[in-house]
DNA sequence: ATGAATTAGTTAGCATGCTAACTAATTCCG
DNA sequence: CGGAATTAGTTAGCATGCTAACTAATTCAT
């Protein structure tokens, strides 16, 4: 049974995911800031003109309720502040506090000091393969819902309970 | 600048999983399912003697207060039995209910349907150079808390607010 | 120009994960 | 034996994600 058995590829994956993440949290805990946080402040530095809800929503690839809650939380403790647009009042812009400023360097640093001990001794060709195999499937995962790759599979035929 | 710069790693890392986990609650949907519920089942049935619960939170790779809600969600909708043990009263033995035999292999159908629609294509080798990277990075988020491969890094200079 | 459709944001409610702090039972040791 | 330490399970409370259903504002189309 090699190591490559395709049965167990979704656990290593979403394994590996979260282990990473949980490291990242751990270090990221002592400056008050989280992953989820931390992606979402990054990307607000990293454009001149503020951004509305909905585009860094779309940016950080996650549902608009999300981000609504984690914008609490950051806007809670002093992150960033949420304003009123002038031109559309339906939207709110939402800028960086200096406080933000202040720690994105720190922050940035942690991120990248644990990216280097968990790839850096992973050879170049591999780790390129490896992303391309995960763009790859992440594609597939994430266009077509219903239609199969392939004629076959019904893929249903009851729908017990409920 | 190729598809490979490893500042994006994380992220597609990440994103990957949650695509495919996504795609995965997705189909078992219908069956009144979901990939976290599902692992665990599947686990039960692969044991003759039952499990107690903290066996299962060990064996799926989660904490044990996750577990408690999880067996709560699959107790309340019939799927599993909790019973005292004889020999410890501390423990509880969880075993399967009857629909959850007739269920698993409809559900175990779905899921290996996805893989092979996300990973069919995908060279064999490739796939195991993927996987053995993954692996490794997992160990090495796992292993080791606190201690830097280099000695860099103080890490730490201020705790803002809270 | 106005009613329908779309878009931005929100709230409510759930699922899945976590840590911290607790109870009850068992085991370990002196 | 009997108190200390460990183990199993729970509760409480939070973070991060989701969908569904809503309000308010804008745009589109007739």
């Amino acid at each position: 049974m090699p190591a490559s058995d395709s049965e167990t590829f979704g656990p290593l994956l979403h394994g590996t995911a979260r282990a990473w993440r949980q490291k990242l949290d751990e270090r990221l805990k002592p400056l008050g800031m989280s992953q989820a946080k931390w992606r979402t402040l990054l990307h607000l530095s990293l454009v001149e003109q503020p951004l509305t809800q909905s585009e860094i929503a779309s940016r950080l690839g996650i549902e608009e309720p999300t981000l609504v809650n984690l914008l609490h939380r950051l806007e809670h403790a002093g992150w960033v502040k949420r304003t009123n647009s002038e031109h559309d009042r339906r939207c709110k812009t939402v800028t960086l506090q200096r406080r933000a400023h202040r720690a994105i360097g720190l922050i940035d640093a942690a991120a990248r000091e644990l990216r280097y001990e968990l790839l850096s001794d992973i050879p170049r060709r591999d780790l390129d393969v490896c992303m391309r195999v995960l763009s790859r499937i992440r594609g597939k995962a994430e266009r077509a819902s219903g239609e199969s790759t392939n004629g076959k599979h019904p893929a249903n035929g009851k729908d017990p309970a409920k």
